[in-house]
DNA sequence: TCAGTTAATAAAACCGGTTTAATATAACCT
DNA sequence: AGGTTATATTAAACCGGTTTTATTAACTGA
């Protein structure tokens, strides 16, 4: 490849020339910039990226990371990302996923500073290291959901409002006249689950409902979405036959409870009301019987996250942003009145 | 951010021997190495990545590229990706999605060269400029997908084998009788659709089937999947009811054509059978009646492309591979064998 | 004892750009 | 004409690492 001092010997003139006619950040002269560019032309020159880095400062790269070791996008980190992609595209940030296990970041030979500008940071938990690192490395982050305790006002992030929408679920609920709610909450520690999870109490509680932790069960790590939804609702409907509704994580989950239902006699939403917090526009809408869900506007969460970190980059300005798109409550055909009867048959009539 | 020399002169040793204790290249003493790290801990100091990536002119970051300006990730993208992300971690490389317009890529104060040490380019097309781009740049280059003309021999791809899968879905639904089968194929240009245009074309031809024209269309890039299967095959069955089959590209497209079919009173499978390629095992098994398909394991594809882009950067050989991932015949009830009758009732006894 | 290794560290050159400070020319003003 | 200002270009320093080539000290062995 060629370099910088190539072309300038070729056009005659000094490295800075080049420099300038590339960056354009002083003025050459039109003949000037002619003779550099066809000497660039010729050899077949671009200036090398890590070069620039280095003098500049800045990668123009944003990153995205996920936390754990191994990572699996699921369909609404697809939609994060791509709301996230196109923001980059609209200003010239390239984005780099970080999935590198710790065991290997801290490893000697590659312990390094991060090759971004600054971080998004997705799934946040409640012992979220990731931010006070980046916090001590003097790196933008922007989060993606709810930061962990005094983190929240510490930096910026772009989230739901969960408490809310675990209130607004559950209520729906409670108005259709459910009373025994199963909810599905995402795995433990992530804050989201633990917002969802207040806001299913608070609304069970303002509606003098006793809250029951059995109904609150929350995702095994290890499990695909649609198998727990499966058994663990199979499971619970086994178990404690007077629930007559539940709140899924995900869509994928809900279409295990479907199946769950389906295979134990159980019709939807006759006898069973489900609700789930899906970004999903096309499926949804196709189950049978439809899937009533809360749209989270992942895109949407992703652009504005981007939005905020490149400005964060770019003005190096620190202050501390919140941002929360707002959800929208999607009736489809999942939920219905509890049945009147329903409480009947669990107390034994089950032929009346 | 403290820099090297900072750590030398706070550890009283040169700036090559702290490179040395971080890089491990060269030995050095226990106890040197000990007062270096100490050093460097206290001044909180982390190698740089671009100074690194500069001197060792390696990045250990491999680029995923998309064709053209919108860029959207879809379902198989993802699988694709979540592949190469799961290879990159095993082998301490970064991704990095670059999704800039080449409006952008074009304008003087952002040429410069690839922050990667190798592509993979997803998606390509007939006229792709992106591999002869690499190849004049000098870039390593894995294609998932079958490049188009020349290149097939001059760069490694991954890639199913779409002619024969084309031939197999064709194949399974004339045994099944189905003589008159609408190809809703990916877009035009793509060479996948070109592969899998010619193996429907082969299919009918030695069955002695007319290839009829009309039942050959592509995708329409700018709608989503979904929709173009539902106004498509609406229109399509609407002027030619002979149509008893459907191959579709991907499995959301297929739930278009369910819910055209189902509008228009048509019953899949027994008017009409539907089949997909689709890399989906959880949605498609739920479809009402479950979704027939060629599963093309995408995850593979991209764990294959990201081994094959890997090796080649360390190895700095350049022996051109091609890896076909074998595909799947998933039979699951959307299609049926064509119903004797419907030839009749197309000729007009619509009420015997 | 002394040349011949070997091992650990250092000095200086290098990777390929940007940027600051200096210089040379042209243009402008009174 | 002489001094000021603006404009285009350049030399040299710098970004923060790695690497080649010394240098020094300690260790062989005859």
């Amino acid at each position: 490849m060629a370099t910088i001092d190539d072309v300038a010997r070729t056009a005659g003139v000094s490295k800075s020339t080049v420099s300038n006619v590339f960056s354009q950040k002083r003025p050459i002269s039109k003949e000037v910039t002619e003779r550099v560019l066809a000497a660039a032309r010729k050899l077949n020159y671009r200036p090398n990226y890590w070069a620039r880095s280095l003098a500049n400062r800045t990668t123009r790269i944003i990153g995205l990371n996920m936390p754990g070791e191994r990572v699996k996008f699921s369909l609404f980190h697809l939609s994060l990302m791509n709301g996230v992609l196109n923001e980059c595209s609209l200003h010239g940030y390239r984005l780099l996923v970080n999935s590198l296990p710790k065991s290997y970041l801290n490893e000697l030979p590659h312990v390094s500073s991060e090759p971004v500008d600054g971080d998004i940071l997705l799934d946040p938990v409640e012992k979220d290291t990731r931010i006070a690192e980046r916090i001590r490395k003097n790196l933008p982050v922007v989060v993606i959901g709810r930061p962990p305790g005094d983190f929240e006002s510490k930096v910026s992030y772009v989230d739901n409002d969960n408490v809310a929408n675990g209130e607004n679920a559950t209520q729906y609920l409670l108005r259709l006249g459910h009373n025994r709610i199963l909810f599905l909450n995402a795995s433990r520690y992530k804050t989201v689950s633990i917002d969802r999870g207040l806001g299913y109490r608070r609304s069970l509680e303002a509606a003098g409902v006793p809250f029951d932790p059995q109904l609150l069960i929350h995702k095994d790590p290890d499990m695909t979405s649609s198998s727990f939804g499966y058994s663990i609702s199979k499971e619970m409907l086994m178990k404690l036959p007077d629930i007559t509704a539940i709140i899924t994580d995900t869509d994928k989950m809900a279409l295990g409870v479907y199946r769950a239902a389906s295979e134990m006699g159980i019709a939807i939403p006759d006898d069973l009301s489900v609700i789930a917090f899906s970004d999903d526009s096309v499926f949804a809408p196709e189950f049978n019987p439809p899937l009533t869900g809360i749209k989270l506007f992942g895109e949407q969460l992703g652009r504005e996250a981007a939005k905020l970190l490149i400005d964060q980059c770019a003005a190096k300005q620190h202050s501390v942003k919140r941002i929360l798109i707002s959800t929208e409550m999607v009736e489809r055909g999942s939920c219905a009145a509890a049945s009147q009867n329903k409480g009947k048959i669990q107390g034994g009539m089950k032929n009346e």
